[in-house]
DNA sequence: CCGAAGTTTCCTATCATTGTAGAGTTAAAC
DNA sequence: GTTTAACTCTACAATGATAGGAAACTTCGG
């Protein structure tokens, strides 16, 4: 398998295959004798368990741990579960700062009349002397 | 006015304040001979605009064009809210997928035991051949 | 044997921000 | 009047994850 199948078959492009391979989150995979990679069903696997990961939100940093963790067969469980538990509270951190983003732009938006008339409080408001809005953006 | 008292005024680092002058999101303000930036009360009052748009998570591309919406006294106040509801969409589009990350992540957590067993489905789910969890990865 | 498609490495860019380094300036303390 | 600390200036590098391109090479179909 070259690198054009293995990004068919894993999901990540081989831009980023290359890109993984060089910052050492995974091991160089093998090469032809003209110095194509050559990628095996343990290295495909080892792909798609990157991608999966990347789509629940996890760093190249914390995949690289998750594949510490993957490969060590005398982990517990409690430990990728502790894993999971603090990436699921990044998650929440991010969740709960653009919410209060949103809330405070809706809350701007419902009281802009939106005619064809010039005075808007949503840039009243960005554009306030006084600190009012710091408390709301004390997130 | 120098760039440390307008830093601590406006809440823009010193960095960012010389950033986005270089990038041309705000004017290049005053000099002292010494070459020193001088910034007047207007001045001010502009990073604290821009400090405000950007804890609301505007983009420097999305403040400039609110800062040419600001400085625009016959815009509409309709084109402010549009483009404040477009910003709110991006807010739900960000939400939505970490959201959908962590109620994935969620549900892993909750089938796996935590014990000193090296047995976790969060790192089976991970690994796994089948398709299954591609579907929940579709966001 | 030729051309198209694939691959290689290397360089560049993105976005917003921080860090670093060297040189110059200001202000206060001694 | 000199030392010293705190500030400022510019310029460049780095971050993290990804995309784009260039130039050279390989493979494969006809």
């Amino acid at each position: 398998m070259n690198i054009g199948e293995a990004a068919r078959a894993s999901g990540i492009s081989g831009k980023m295959i290359r890109y993984y391979e060089s910052i050492g989150l995974i091991a160089p995979v093998g090469r032809t004798d003209a110095g194509y990679r050559v990628f095996s069903d343990k290295d495909i696997h080892t792909l798609r368990f990157i991608f999966r990961a990347r789509s629940l939100g996890f760093s190249v940093e914390q995949m690289s741990n998750l594949l510490a963790l993957w490969h060590d067969r005398h982990r517990a469980s409690s430990d990728v579960k502790a894993f999971a538990l603090t990436h699921i509270e990044e998650l929440n951190s991010k969740i709960n700062k653009l919410q209060a983003m949103r809330e405070t732009l809706e809350h701007l938006v419902k009281h802009c009349h939106g005619d064809e008339r010039p005075d808007c409080p949503i840039l009243g408001d960005l554009a306030a002397e006084s600190v009012e809005l710091d408390d709301k953006l004390a997130l």
